[in-house]
DNA sequence: CAGGATGTAGACCGAACATTCTACCTCCCT
DNA sequence: AGGGAGGTAGAATGTTCGGTCTACATCCTG
């Protein structure tokens, strides 16, 4: 029942135990959604779960990680999709509206996580923590071109209004959302190139 | 043990319940909270509380309420604060800033309750998309002057960023989101108000 | 004075919770 | 051939959950 690849083993039953906690956590939440009903969904039985995961908050963690690859994946194939950075943020950007667009689409599965543990010393809010990090460091970077105080600003920035998207994508149409963001976002860019047509606010911004 | 008003009758213990459990809900989130705990914090019984609410929900849907009229109250007092609706608006983006940097900040109670509550046909949930209608056609209010249409796109602009702010607000440097969103909101007036200066995409886009 | 609303105190309910356990089965690797 | 890892099946743990109930005390008002 397993498969052997050199260096690791990977089990059937601990891939369908994550995908169906990934799918079930997404959709509907942490703490409403019992061991029962993930173990029940997964078709294993609970020495099965516990077998693999030290806890459901393990589960949890797996799952918060499986998401972050996922996501770094995306990035990295908007970073490689063009030589413009300028045109490596549309592409974040792109990959951005088209999950708030998806079907079945519930917002970030870390903001959502968050919500739900809202203690910074909980390691479930230090992975949240930690996997906006990496983003926010990442857009930044994609933004610096020359001037390094503007991108600070132009990435934090991005991420605000990635966040707005990715909460409301969920409670309002999709479509709406994904403009808005998109619109934002070309004038984050063009702001970053030609600061003083935002009339000094956001180059004065990035030095405060 | 009870304040007599006309036309209603105010419960002391009622109080002190509604404000435990919002103090607690947004603090913890609601799931994670038992009704033995905000009972005991309350220091009533739990036939008190059974006496008071129906149910859990109901108290959840109260506690909703509450916040609700809090951040009416608070758009209220920043319409009435100056004549100038881009004085308003700004008003209205420092009340949202001075809550993001007020010990205990949580992020939004309604964004953290749609997180918990996913299923649209839920009461919390459909209190949530009340609440933000109501903020976003109030916000849109503020931008329109003249043109409706460029209104419309800010007022979702606006809304966005507000999201991220929230969302993120307690989980980074309180003080950067706030500079980051107020940099974001004076870029939508000025947008709106000169909108050739953003090469025409926020214009464009309250068309599509 | 009677009665209804408000409150306390605490027992009680069935269900769901996360977690552990024993017992047995079936592969694959050595 | 033997052993260990991965798996099933299902009982059992003790805790907590939301919610109900009885019994009794208080207080205001009609």
């Amino acid at each position: 029942m397993s498969r052997s690849t050199e260096g690791g083993t990977v089990s059937e039953a601990r891939t369908r135990l994550l995908n169906t906690a990934t799918r079930i956590f997404y959709a509907e939440g942490i703490h409403s959604v019992g061991i029962d009903r993930i173990v029940a969904e997964a078709k294993v039985t609970r020495a099965t779960l516990y077998r693999h995961f030290a806890s459901k908050e393990d589960l949890v963690l797996a799952y918060l990680a499986q998401a972050d690859q996922a996501i770094r994946g995306q990035v990295a194939a908007a970073q490689a999709s063009s030589p413009s950075p300028d045109d490596q943020v549309r592409a974040v950007a792109k990959s951005i509206t088209d999950g708030i667009q998806s079907t079945g689409f519930r917002g970030c599965a870390f903001l959502n996580a968050a919500a739900e543990y809202s203690d910074p010393a909980h390691p479930i809010h230090q992975a949240v923590l930690a996997h906006r990090q990496w983003f926010l460091d990442t857009v930044t970077g994609l933004m610096a071109q020359t001037d390094d105080g503007v991108a600070d600003a132009a990435g934090r920035h991005f991420v605000m209004l990635r966040d707005g998207a990715m909460a409301a994508g969920c409670l309002f149409d999709p479509k709406l959302i994904s403009d808005t963001f998109l619109h934002g976002v070309e004038g984050i860019i063009k702001a970053r190139t030609i600061p003083e047509l935002t009339g000094g606010a956001t180059a004065s911004a990035a030095k405060s």
